[in-house]
DNA sequence: TGTACATCAGTGAACGCGCGTTCACTGATGTAC
DNA sequence: TGTACATCAGTGAACGCGCGTTCACTGATGTAC
């Protein structure tokens, strides 16, 4: 998860120029980082503004308003979440086996994508806040897919090995992002108590069921 | 859903006696209708008060801060999530084939809670807010019985019905809130612009896909 | 039945907090001539 | 190459807001005798 983020700290002992060059990044990456210690409670303007040591007014000339600040820490967080499933895609390299492949693959994508959650509540709370403003644009990963884009692929790729009927895989969509998006929330939220190999466990079994349930029956 | 809350407003031509003699009660329900419109944010104390006609400072007769009057609302909400999907289940009476019921009211426990959400979407963020206090009883139906206990009566009477094989149990549980919550949460956020018929299309097709994927394979 | 008094359930002013945003401003930068 | 000046990117004080909570208080209630 440290390898989501590149943090560029500011040299304290370095005098402060009256122009800080990178404003507007530095005020997301300041975003990013409230976001992950509070989520959506803990970013506010005034406090990204003093994490760069710059005034509140200074974001003002790079943000209209506070809610343009917080769609562009949204952006981040989806890429962050994007990267996050590539991770998890990056481990099951292809063993020649289509058929494998696609499998290993959908299942990447749902632990990326709940692990990310239960990694950075605060963050996947951004990013699935309630006001969105209208055509705010989703972050992407290193290939330029959003969350969305990798599940379709794996999807599409399930269909052409055949294991997942093309009548389904409409459904299939909103089904997987609903039982992954929702396994993240519960984790985080009602089943919280749980050790770590137990919400391993119950991630496992659960995207399990519900992947032996897509496929085709023989 | 009008009938999930008894709303008891005041006589505004009446004297307002110095003693409320329902204050508590009378709090918890302004809380309930601020939760309705406008979600945890607008769940304040003061506009609490202020609903009932009471000073702020009343609150604490009977509430020790702000925290436990949300818990209270709380409770309320998942009362209210639980008559939602008993309503839906008394909308699929018996028809004497075991196998059939029980699979219809799998079907209406998941469509009463995503209806729920859809509906109360308010409530069901203050249900699910991030913190929850230790041991905060949750509500239940008019039968004592909360969300999760109607799931769980549900997916047991699959397991009766021979449609559901044992093994699959618990992770059905997990698997089914999971999609549920989901389906819900994404339709209340991401999915917000699909029209009420294409929206009930994909609860329709989203619940059928899970559904048949949970089935013993014959 | 009447009355002192403890207790209960309210009031209203006040405190301190942190927020988003505005305003008039100033220091730094770069470009035209 | 040097200089006037427009423009850009910051500053800091101030405003108004609504919040949760505290404090000393007071009106109403009920119980013991």
């Amino acid at each position: 998860v440290s390898t989501l983020f590149v943090v560029t700290s500011p040299d304290p002992g370095k005098h402060q120029p009256y122009h800080h060059g990178d404003l507007r990044n530095a005020l997301v990456q300041a975003g990013v980082e409230l976001a992950r210690e509070g989520g959506p409670e803990a970013l506010v303007l005034r406090e990204v503004a003093r994490r760069v040591g710059v005034s509140a007014t200074a974001a003002y000339r790079h943000f209209s308003a506070l809610p343009a600040l917080i769609d562009a820490v949204s952006v981040a967080a989806f890429g962050a979440l994007a990267r996050s499933m590539e991770t998890e895609l990056d481990r099951c390299p292809p063993t020649g086996d289509a058929t494998q492949d696609a499998w290993a693959q959908m299942g990447a994508v749902g632990r990326g994508y709940v692990h990310f959650a239960l990694a950075e509540p605060g963050l996947f709370a951004v990013a699935f806040r309630d006001e969105t403003s209208d055509a705010e644009p989703t972050g992407t990963g290193t290939q330029g897919l959003s969350p969305r884009d990798l599940l379709e692929r794996a999807l599409d790729n399930l269909v052409a090995a055949g294991l997942l009927s093309p009548d389904d895989r409409v459904a299939a969509a909103t089904a997987a992002w609903a039982i992954v998006h929702g396994l993240s929330l519960l984790l985080i939220g009602k089943l919280s108590d749980l050790s770590p190999q137990a919400r391993e466990a119950v991630i496992d079994s659960t995207l399990d069921l519900f992947g032996r349930g897509l496929l085709i029956r023989n």
